[in-house]
DNA sequence: AGTCCCCTGGAG
DNA sequence: CTCCAGGGGACT
């Protein structure tokens, strides 16, 4: 479900109340989360909540790092006193309440740590892509596929991927290595145009139920998907027939007639 | 780059 | 029933 919007959006609601915040031990009935989550030594302080790509990690005062992956349906969200009605996989107890890890299809992974994880991403895609053409000119991988490898930038999944390459008016097939200096620089620019925006408001919302904060609220990004899943209806730009096509595995939505 | 796999659940 | 799903790792 989430990528880089997503989760620091998540984030961004958690933090004020985990970050210095005692967590104690964390209670989960799937085995492999359980094992992960019963080495952290507790209780301890969280020093440090933050997002890297679409990993959600916290650093103790136990010396630990714990990081959180939510994969296609998992969320983090904080939870009162209140029983919750979706499939809790893992709950963190702090003083005031608890944070607990949602997953339906419980694809999510915890990973406890002594030592610095290497998560093996790229760099962030908010803090700057001077680097980005050089870096596309290098790899004969389809654009599209190019955005999603987390080695060659961390946090863009499967909807911003065509989202972007819809904004950057670029053919989602097109081999990164073919794109001219223009067209390179257009991609730099709406990566960051549409993950801030998508910041903005808080991440994105499909019909699935998708993301919502620990209040219920939904995110409004889905509101400004101009591709993503309207394969069949027409392009909000010139009307034509928005295009669905699969490239390695997934999904890609793209305008034949804008995108180049 | 493709295929299968990990899971669950909704839509058609 | 089949197909699909915002991710990603293993193995062709």
């Amino acid at each position: 479900m989430p990528e880089l919007p997503e989760v620091e959006t998540m984030v961004r609601l958690l933090r004020p109340r985990v970050e210095g915040a005692v967590m104690g031990a964390a209670e989960s009935a799937d085995p492999s989360l359980c094992d992960a989550v019963r080495k952290v030594r507790t209780p301890t302080r969280v020093e440090r909540l933050w997002r890297r790509g679409k990993h959600v990690l916290m650093r103790t005062a136990s010396a630990q790092w714990i990081v959180i992956h939510p994969r296609m349906s998992g969320r983090l969200v904080w939870g009162g006193q209140v029983e919750e009605q979706e499939r809790t996989r893992v709950r963190w107890r702090f003083s005031d309440g608890e944070m607990r890890l949602v997953d339906r299809r419980r694809l999510g992974t915890v990973v406890v740590s002594e030592t610095a994880p290497d998560l093996k991403l790229g760099p962030e895609p908010l803090g700057g892509l001077a680097w980005l053409p050089k870096q596309l000119s290098l790899s004969r991988a389809p654009v599209k596929a190019w955005l999603m490898d987390q080695r060659n930038v961390a946090g863009i999944g499967n909807i911003y991927a065509s989202e972007i390459c819809f904004r950057a008016e670029i053919d989602p097939r097109r081999p990164a290595r073919e794109l001219q200096r223009d067209e390179a620089e257009r991609l730099s620019h709406n990566i960051s145009m549409v993950l801030r925006e998508a910041i903005d408001s808080r991440g994105t919302t499909l019909a699935d139920g998708g993301y919502r904060g620990p209040g219920g609220e939904l995110g409004e990004f889905a509101l400004q998907l101009a591709v993503y899943g309207r394969g069949g209806a027409p392009c909000l730009a010139c009307g034509t027939e928005v295009r669905r096509i699969v490239q390695s595995g997934r999904s890609t939505f793209f305008c034949p007639s804008c995108q180049r």
